[in-house]
DNA sequence: TTTATATTTAATTGTTTGGTTAAACTTTAT
DNA sequence: ATAAAGTTTAACCAAACAATTAAATATAAA
């Protein structure tokens, strides 16, 4: 029973994941998620009691993907360059693997910011101190140029990102299709990973 | 009786602005952009016969400011490093002034990439080849590192867009509150120009 | 002044939506 | 075998929504 109850609750999460995170919740529709789910609405109900709770479930799981590797690999004991390399190539790796997920997380998190403030009350995120250290020793040692830390984690975040989350208008401006995005992105590893460091030092 | 047309046309195109861009096409209300106006809903209908008119016009009214800026600033006959510096500078005061447009935007083409499709049909944009001229003669020259001129205007774009379309999130994550922000991205104007420029020099 | 256009109010319409209900059936656990 | 939990079907409900209608009034243009 144990078994056959994760089933059921996990294949209405996983439809649920799918339609909200292409169409957003005020787009998305139960009668959707129930039919990708293969169940009906009366079940979708007896596991989650609204629409609210389900989203609130597809928005956690997907919070508790997308922050924790960056902070992870911000955090861990290598050196800055090396740091700064593995966060574009797993971060992007990660992206490829899950395109729709920052899109949907901005946009939701705009639409509704309590969402984020009440989960991190519950699961806090670590600030990259390390990388933080690492990174003003480095400017007082006149290694790096003088920025701020905070300002260069969220611009290599941006660049890995942005491409991600504005996908469709990327592809339309510059008159990529499918493959060339890919070519794109599989390009874009190195080529931003070479001007981040570069950038960094003075 | 001109005068007195575009004057509730152009209401009704604000009002349904500011609720569209706030709350995106499907969250959007009628009866809220009526109410915002200043008029009832079936006057609304008098003016634009239905929801996805309005919301075309309000689309189309903002990739005529978000893009065509970018572009002239890209295409001016400076050098490179004063380039970047005017494009930051101005396309971050662009996105101080109308700080929920390019988030619209983006969610907008991504929930209906036809969308961007045919206005750029009627109102193609021009692909900035001053710019990526001069950097690829740069990096000839040895002067540049050799990464893609469009993967470079893409990151510059990101790194002046995302902070605001990820604001809550950027806030929530770093505990920043309104002031703090204005002040991160004031800040930051110089600080990415400094990035930038030293990251494109071999 | 007359005609055309703009505007309003209040009510209505048809559809969609999230959610509910009841009853029957199936599966699982004891 | 019985009881509890899970699942289904079909119908229903109330609210919300975009859009419409009719009639009256106000304003602008000819």
């Amino acid at each position: 029973m144990i078994k056959k109850q994760y089933s059921t609750e996990q294949r209405i999460v996983d439809a649920a994941r799918s339609v909200f995170v292409e169409r957003g919740f005020a787009a998305a529709r139960m009668k959707e998620i129930a039919g990708k789910a293969g169940l009906n609405q009366a079940l979708l109900h007896y596991y989650f009691k609204n629409k609210d709770l389900l989203f609130e479930r597809v928005f956690q799981d997907a919070v508790r993907t997308f922050f924790p590797l960056i902070i992870s690999i911000l955090e861990s004991d290598k050196g800055i360059e090396e740091k700064m390399t593995d966060l574009v190539h797993t971060y992007v790796d990660f992206l490829k693997a899950n395109p729709h997920v920052p899109g949907f997380l901005i946009h939701e998190v705009t639409q509704n910011p309590n969402r984020l403030t009440k989960f991190l009350r519950t699961e806090a995120l670590p600030v990259p101190v390390k990388l933080i250290r690492q990174y003003q020793d480095g400017v007082a040692a006149g290694k790096y140029i003088p920025i701020d830390p905070i300002q260069l984690i969220v611009s290599v975040i941006a660049m890995c990102v942005f491409p991600f989350v504005a996908r469709p208008m990327i592809q339309t401006v510059f008159g990529l299709d499918n493959g060339a995005f890919e070519s794109f992105i599989e390009n874009r590893k190195d080529q931003i990973t070479h001007f981040i460091i570069n950038g960094m030092y003075r």
